[in-house]
DNA sequence: GTGAAAGCGCTAACAG
DNA sequence: CTGTTAGCGCTTTCAC
């Protein structure tokens, strides 16, 4: 396939380089006939528009970037990242945007990357994974005007486009969830705390005890880092205390906790109901003996509306700041112990 | 920060576009004072050039694609992907390319992302995942004469750059080691066969049974799809016909046979013998009471040489075509049964 | 509603 | 070694 131009497809369509150039870009004033034959030319040749001379002549790239800074790529390992990944290409796709992709995975990378992310003409826009080195990153591309829109919002920033779940309201859920299923000693084995959602969804677990009229027990409290790993190892820290439930900070801790909690020959809900976060159904859930109760969080979904989002900022500019809370569901199965649902 | 271009640069620096163009370029026939000078202006300003109009003059993007065909994105649940993209991230942030990333998520999304990459101007080149509407894909696109790599051996499809393990050796490597632990009814779950991963492991499998004077029992063979859940339900119909080993054509199957045997009270490695295949350390293997014996396949590097192929296919053309395969190992652990290695 | 013409910001011959 | 000069292929006023 020879390399063709819109000065071919003019020349073929009998009309004038403009008039393709109308047509490709859906404008309105062209007449129907030869919009067709301008169409039919298209079709028939297969001519697709240079993206370079595009971007440079319109000075947009329909390319977004997708920046995860460092940090959270370690977190790759988890299901998390490839679900928003999925979601974010997907919405892509149907805006018909290109979705570019930064992993950062050492500091070297991030003094080399932030240019050629904040270059002109490469991006429209750039989503970026918020966290303690993301939030830097976030801050001096915001500085640069760059239509810019935070996964989860950032800490100790103002004035960030963001979109985020309520990670304290789906945690107040949670936590209420184990109250009103009359457990007394409620541990929890929460995220790290440099994170909002760490910090959120353990604010969430004080605030319920505290109106609960229940004291905060440092024994039953463990700070994890959102792994499996984490789980298992610090419910060994708490069970000493006697908790009767666990609100992990992640689906991962609930089950590296529940694995720990069989091998000390304890039961699940009976001796200790466990509630996670996440749910992220990934090869853990789908064999797991146990049926994990959790709040459901629609990473998918999520990904696809920060796209919308981004958009909205690139079409309509920065300002307003948006903020944008997506919804959460308790999912309540097994492992809390609650009276099955009557199902219809 | 204003929108600088090469002219202003030149103008402060005092020469010219073209000279400030080569010092970017890094192209030799500069003087050593007066590319120092113009390097000064570039730190100071903060300047970055246009990447739209230097894709436009040079006809260089500096942007590879990664297309992940439908079907592979189901798999992006399992561990595999994350690693690879990181290990293609990384190789591109080396190199100062940029990665488009291409999820096709259904079959609409496929008729539309194709003209999306085969545009000009948009990439330099293209990394897609072999499998089996990725071949299909893979087609199509080398006739477009784009720079490709195939990520794994396209099935039915010769004069392709490809990239891959070799499935076929690594599996006998396998087996044969459960031979010579003396094993006499060895079963196999194999991946699909569909999929050239599938099949060669399978052939594997078949001929060292060959080589080694067995008879091909069709009670010890289960067909699977690489997924944990297929490993759970596939061992059951194995398990009468008394196997004392399995080779799991992934490890995800491993992990789910794992579980079965142990839910009907077999011991592993005593009555049965395991050895997987990728040995992707994720949230799985960490915890797992079992130490899978597997073969590793070094997935961030296999990335990483995958970026660098497709470099070198758009450096020096298409010819010749490059096959490269990348070694992997066999790590004896603990599923297989087998003597512990003498430390020092 | 359509065409002509002027760039977008850079690279790459080609002179000198 | 450096500057001048054409474009790269498209969008976008501005006329008509």
């Amino acid at each position: 396939m020879v390399d063709l131009t819109l000065e071919d497809i003019a020349l073929q369509a009998g009309v004038s380089r403009s008039t393709v150039s109308r047509v490709l870009n859906h404008q309105p004033n062209v007449s129907q006939d030869i919009r067709q034959r301008v169409m039919d030319v298209i079709e028939v040749t297969g001519f697709q528009p240079n993206a370079a001379a595009r971007s440079l002549a319109s000075h947009r790239s329909w390319t977004i970037g997708l920046v995860l800074p460092k940090g959270v790529g370690a977190f790759f390992s988890d299901p998390y990242f490839p679900r928003l990944t999925q979601g974010i290409a997907q919405a892509c796709n149907m805006y018909e945007y290109t979705l570019g992709l930064f992993i950062v995975n050492s500091v070297e990378d991030e003094e080399k990357i932030y240019p050629r992310i904040s270059r002109k003409g490469l991006l429209d826009g750039i989503l970026v994974q918020a966290g303690s080195t993301g939030d830097h990153l976030v801050e001096r591309l915001i500085q640069n005007e760059m239509p810019i829109v935070a996964l989860g919002r950032p800490i100790n920033q103002c004035c960030v486009n963001y979109i985020d779940i309520d990670n304290y309201g789906s945690s107040r859920i949670a936590v209420e969830h184990l109250v009103k299923l009359g457990k007394k000693r409620i541990a929890t084995i929460t995220g790290p705390q440099e994170s909002m959602a760490g910090r959120e969804r353990m604010r969430g677990y004080i605030e319920v005890l505290g109106d609960n009229g229940f004291e905060l027990d440092e024994k039953l409290i463990a700070y994890g880092d959102f792994t499996q790993a984490s789980g298992y190892s610090l419910i060994r820290d708490l069970l000493p205390a006697k908790p009767d439930a666990l609100f992990a900070g992640s689906d991962s801790i609930a089950y590296g906790a529940l694995q720990a909690i069989n091998e000390v020959g304890l039961k699940v809900p009976e001796d200790i109901a466990v509630v996670g976060f996440d749910d992220l159904t990934g090869p853990n859930t789908s064999l797991s003996k146990h049926q994990l109760t959790t709040i459901h969080q629609p990473v998918f979904q999520f990904g696809m509306s920060a796209v919308e989002l981004l958009i909205d900022v690139i079409e309509n500019g920065m300002t307003p700041v948006r903020e944008l809370i997506v919804n959460t569901e308790l999912i309540v199965r097994e492992t809390c112990g609650a009276p099955k649902d009557n199902e219809s």
